[in-house]
DNA sequence: CTCAAAATGATATACGTATATCAAAAAATG
DNA sequence: CATTTTTTGATATACGTATATCATTTTGAG
């Protein structure tokens, strides 16, 4: 009852290893009855490729290259540390992964790494895409060579990259107004803070966000920060004079340092009564934060999960085989205070293994 | 910049094969010298085995059991499925899978499969325990044979298994508490709803929940059912009548049929507003109760996800290594409506693979 | 039936490791 | 120094697959 192998299979097909070989791999030159024989005698024997044998005699390896932008962010930063907890694990397995720096916002910057990677004999490649005409004459270029090109947190056109792996936002701007909407059952008034409504994501978000809003709560004009935190602290204040039944808030971005600024001073006074506090990503930041019950819930895109799901899809892709239509659509998560997971660790060098 | 192999070693530290691999694999009998050399060389070459080829070479495949209990209950079937598709996954690394059908709830009908695994070359065996001398000692039998124990949802002593994955219940009836805390500002009556408060996991869940109720909510005292959906459904509709301003309804367990029905009748109703609604566990019935708009939020163990995580444990242990302390912690997952993950798909069968 | 074409079989090498055996060299012992 | 012991090197086989070559058999066409 081992598991059987080619050998088996030719055996029982009555034919040489040779002619299985050549019909599974697909060599041709076999003739029609033999053909048919040996794939009865694999569907009887239920045989399957060892892969990891088979890779090892084609001295396959998988090369795969993460572009990751170079922010200050700690959401990249948690991205990269991803990169690397998956490097190591995987490393036993004859996959091999190179992260790269690409600067921020930068779309020239991406372009020019996508193209020195055109000659580097990668398999798969996987990008936080920037939508501009030389990154995506680049990424062509990379995909004509037999390259698989993932997006990564933000898409381009969608026939330009063979997958997209990244937040369902519409459904996490949906998650937030249920959150809010859970929290006024009497009605109130709620106010968004985007970074802006021109970034694809954040509009989507918002857009679910009021999908999702219980007709009786108000939602407030969306305040746009444009990454400035003086900003938001300001608007914040001065919502919370103008509107004294504000009962949640919902940062739609990533920015939250004038947010945090003003949720102090209003923990701190007992005139208002803190607005339940919805925002996204469970970074070092926003962590403290929930721990400590400066904001409600946190709505988080798994970047671990995000990493690892697309190494799933480049190998699956280099191995032939096809993702269903979902693979990539990462479900947001929410987490109270309560049900945090651990902070990622910092995996502990290991010694040589046994 | 290939990958390093076990002779790029050798030769790097200037001895043999051989030598290398009497290093590499504890044989002895190596001078103090020579295995200093050896170990540096792989230090500074960063040599990481390939453990598929040394797996090939060995002639080793892993072997392990599921032994999931034969209940009606679609939990347990979402489990089942979810062993199956990683099983399909997993075929081509030479791991072997088999599920074990075990009757529910027999704690002699669970010792029984596993005395009979004792001679099955398993490598690991994976079961929801029921704690029992005559388990425990079919445990420690396999255990002292080699064969890592891991407890899957239902733990044991924690000194008779390798490791227990499963939800950390504590957590997850905090976050009940939290929901239905948020959805109650001005304070209001909660229910909950255990099966029995003499299971480990429902009285977790239950001081959990009472744990991260505010200070102005009533917590009613709980109904346990004993799994007899008349019960529950007759408690729901008694406490809406004695109590108008019944909030939120916690319900711990897993029978959500009398809860169902009791929550159909009131949203046919126009006399109550119907109470937020907090349960366990997105299977199939809940799925639309949640789709429909019957319940709230659920509050989801994951099971795909921990038959991943115990056949990743499983694997680290066989290959040596050693595991987190929080690896076997599931963290719950919330789910409103609104960021439902996909229904898990029977996958399709695919053909001779390429 | 003859000859070419097509199909098949037999066999070798390789991938990176595990494992074993035997001979040779080096070191320790007396 | 001779002898034993320890250490090392060289080499072979195996795992399941990929890939290539060459010889042989079968088939089809004329």
């Amino acid at each position: 009852m081992a598991k059987p192998t080619l050998m088996d299979v030719a055996t029982a097909a009555g034919v040489s290893y040779a002619t299985a070989d050549r019909v599974l791999n697909r060599r041709g030159g076999v003739a029609e009855k033999s053909v048919l024989r040996v794939l009865a005698a694999i569907e009887e024997l239920g045989y399957t490729r060892d892969v990891t044998a088979a890779n090892l005699a084609r001295g396959r390896s998988y090369n795969y290259a993460f572009l990751i932008p170079a922010q200050a962010g700690a959401f990249f930063g948690e991205m990269r540390a991803a990169v690397k907890a998956e490097a190591k694990a995987r490393a036993s397995q004859r996959i091999n992964i190179t992260i790269e720096e690409v600067p921020a916002f930068n779309s020239d910057g991406l372009a020019e790494v996508l193209e020195s990677c055109i000659d580097r004999d990668l398999s798969g490649i996987c990008l936080v895409a920037i939508n501009s005409p030389r990154v995506r004459k680049a990424i062509q270029a990379l995909r004509s060579k037999g390259v698989f090109v993932l997006t990564l947190v933000a898409d381009t056109q969608s026939d330009s990259r063979d997958t997209y792996i990244g937040l369902d936002n519409l459904a996490a701007g949906r998650t937030a107004g249920r959150v809010l909407s859970l929290a006024s059952r009497d009605g109130g008034v709620v106010l968004p803070i985007a970074g802006s409504l021109d970034a694809a994501d954040h509009a989507l978000r918002f857009k679910g966000f009021k999908q999702a809003i219980a007709f009786d709560v108000t939602v407030l004009p969306v305040i746009e920060s444009y990454d400035r935190p003086e900003n938001v602290a300001e608007a914040v204040r001065s919502t919370l004079e103008a509107h004294p039944n504000l009962i949640g808030i919902y940062s739609i971005g990533s920015g939250q340092n004038g947010l945090f600024t003003a949720l102090s001073e209003v923990q701190k006074s007992t005139t208002y009564q803190r607005p339940v506090v919805v925002l996204h990503d469970l970074v070092g930041s926003v962590r403290t934060a929930l721990t400590i019950g400066l904001v409600d819930a946190v709505i988080d895109q798994k970047p671990d999960q995000q990493i690892a799901r697309a190494l799933d899809a480049m190998k699956a892709l280099s191995d032939g085989e096809t993702l269903s239509a979902d693979f990539g659509t990462i479900v947001p998560s929410l987490y109270f205070q309560d049900n945090m997971p651990p902070a990622p660790a910092d995996g502990p060098e290991k010694g040589p293994s046994l």
